[in-house]
DNA sequence: CGCTTCGTTGAACTGGGTCAACGCGTGTGG
DNA sequence: CCACACGCGTTGACCCAGTTCAACGAAGCG
C-alpha cells in the first residue's frame, strides 16, 4: 500500500504552501520533510483510514480527492466533508485516538503521511509550526460552522448554491480555474452532504442550468453567473477567495 | 466587567476535572493558574464575546450556560452550539484571530477567562497541558461530526430527541441528574439549533409527553423513557456517557 | 454485449413550515 | 393593587418544498 518510491520533498510539494507555515526557515523544512517522508496512493473508491481504526497519522492531500463519512449507530451514514489537494484529514481522531469517520478516495489520490506523535514533537520544537496546527484546527471548526449554518435553515437550493461556490473557491485557491471544474463525487454524495436526496440534487443542477446560472455536463461544471450563484448562497460560504 | 473577587482557583473549582488535564502536577496547576486567574461575569442575555471581536481569549464556562451564534451575511443567525459548564468557547477564532459567531449567556453565568497566547506558552512548557488541547480542539471535531448528522438527514423528531439525550449526558457527566434538568434555552432557540421552527418543537415537546418518553413543564424537562428516546434519536450523538 | 451504476425526469405524497389565534406568566406603570 | 403589555409557549388549519416511487437513458466495465 505504502510506495515510498512516491516520496517527494516538502520543498517542492505542490500544495506545499496550503501545508506549511508562512515563516518556517529552510533547516525547519527539511527537518518536516523527515517527518512526513512517507506517501501513499490510494486508488478511486479505496478507503485511506476506516472508522474505527487507531489514530497514528494526519494526511495532508497531494492529489485527487475524498469524502469523510460518518456511520451511525443504525447504519445510517453522512458525508461530513469532500477534501481537496492541499486539505488535512484525521484531526478529528486524536481525543479519542480513533477514527470516528471514514475516508475514501473519490479519484485517484495520493496522500502525504504525517505520524502524529513526531509531528507533535516537531512542532513542540518550532513554534511556527504548532501555531500552524493550532490554525488548521481553529480553521476547521470555522468551517463546520458554515456548515451548520447551510444545513440548519436553508433551502435546497441556497445549499447546492453554497456548495458550487465553496468549492470553486477551493480550486482557485489551489490555482486551478474557479469557474470550471469537475465534480469528482457522485450526485449520491452530493445530495446526502447537503442533507438532500439525489434527485432534488440532480433536479437542481437542471434548474440552474435553465436559469443560467452554471452549465452542466455529468459532472463537469461551468459557473457561468457567479453574482447570481453567490446572490442565491447569501454571500455566506464564499469561504476565502484569495 | 471583570469582577477579580469571583477569583477562586483552579484546583477547586467545581469544573476542574472537565479542564484540567488528567497527569498535570501541582506545580503544573499553580503556573496554569497564574495564567487562568481572571473570571468575568456575565448576566443572562449578555454577550461574552461579539462576532467579529478581537481573538484574545478562550472562556472556560464554571457556571450557567451560553449559545454561539454566527450570522449569515444575509443577517440570518445559526446557533451551532449550547455550552454548559466545564466547556470551552472561543476555539473557532484561533486562525481567523476574530470571534466568527457571538456567545450570549443564557442565564446568569460566569466563566473563566484564558488568555490564549500566555496559554499557548505554558502548554509549550507542559506536554501534558498541550495534548489536552489538542484533544478539547479534536473532540469539538468529533461533535460537530455528531450535529451534522443529525441536521443532515434526520428527522425532526429524531433531532430533538438527540438534542435532550446529548443535553441529558452532559449533565450528568457534570454530576447533575440526567433524567430531569432545566433547559436554560427559550424553544426558539432550540429550534435554530435543530434547524426546526419553534412550533415543530413545541409540539414534539407534547407529543413526546403524550407517548411517556418524558414529562416537560415549560422549560423543565424529565426524561421517563430514556430507552424509548434513545431509539428514537437512534443511539448515536449519546456522545459521552460516563 | 449484458449488467450495473449513475444521472435525469415525472407524478403523487407528506413532513414540517407558515400564519394566525390564544393562554399564561411576569413586569411595569398608573 | 390591578390593568395592560410583552415575551414565550402552545395549538390548529393550510400549504408547499422536497421526498418517495418509478421509469428510463447513458456511460463504464466484465
Amino acid at each position: 500500500m505504502i510506495d515510498s518510491s512516491v516520496a517527494v520533498s516538502c520543498s517542492n510539494c505542490s500544495v506545499r504552501r496550503l501545508c506549511l507555515p508562512a515563516g518556517l526557515s529552510q533547516a525547519d523544512i527539511d527537518r518536516l520533510e523527515q517527518v512526513t517522508r512517507r506517501k501513499k496512493i490510494v486508488k478511486a473508491g479505496e478507503t485511506l483510514y476506516r472508522s474505527g481504526d487507531p489514530f497514528a497519522n494526519l494526511y495532508a492531500i497531494r492529489s485527487g480527492s475524498f469524502k469523510t463519512v460518518v456511520i451511525a449507530a443504525d447504519g445510517d451514514t453522512q458525508v461530513t466533508h469532500f477534501a481537496l489537494p492541499g486539505e488535512l484529514l484525521g484531526l478529528d481522531a486524536y481525543s479519542s485516538r480513533v477514527h470516528p469517520s471514514y475516508a475514501k478516495a473519490l479519484e485517484d489520490s495520493s496522500v502525504c503521511l504525517l505520524p502524529f506523535t513526531q509531528l507533535e514533537i516537531l512542532a513542540h520544537q518550532v513554534a511556527a509550526l504548532q501555531q500552524q496546527i493550532y490554525s488548521i484546527f481553529s480553521e476547521e471548526l470555522r468551517q463546520e460552522n458554515d456548515i451548520l449554518m447551510l444545513l440548519g435553515k436553508r433551502s435546497a437550493d441556497t445549499r447546492l448554491a453554497a456548495l458550487l461556490i465553496n468549492i470553486s473557491s477551493r480550486y482557485s485557491r489551489r490555482g486551478y480555474s474557479h469557474s470550471e471544474f469537475v465534480l469528482s463525487m457522485p450526485r449520491t454524495d452530493i445530495a446526502n452532504y447537503l442533507g438532500l436526496t439525489a434527485e432534488t440534487v440532480s433536479r437542481l443542477f437542471s434548474r440552474f442550468q435553465r436559469e443560467n446560472l452554471i452549465k452542466v455536463s455529468g459532472r463537469a461544471v461551468e459557473i457561468v453567473d457567479l453574482v447570481g450563484l453567490s446572490e442565491l448562497a447569501g454571500t455566506h460560504c464564499g469561504y476565502d477567495e484569495d
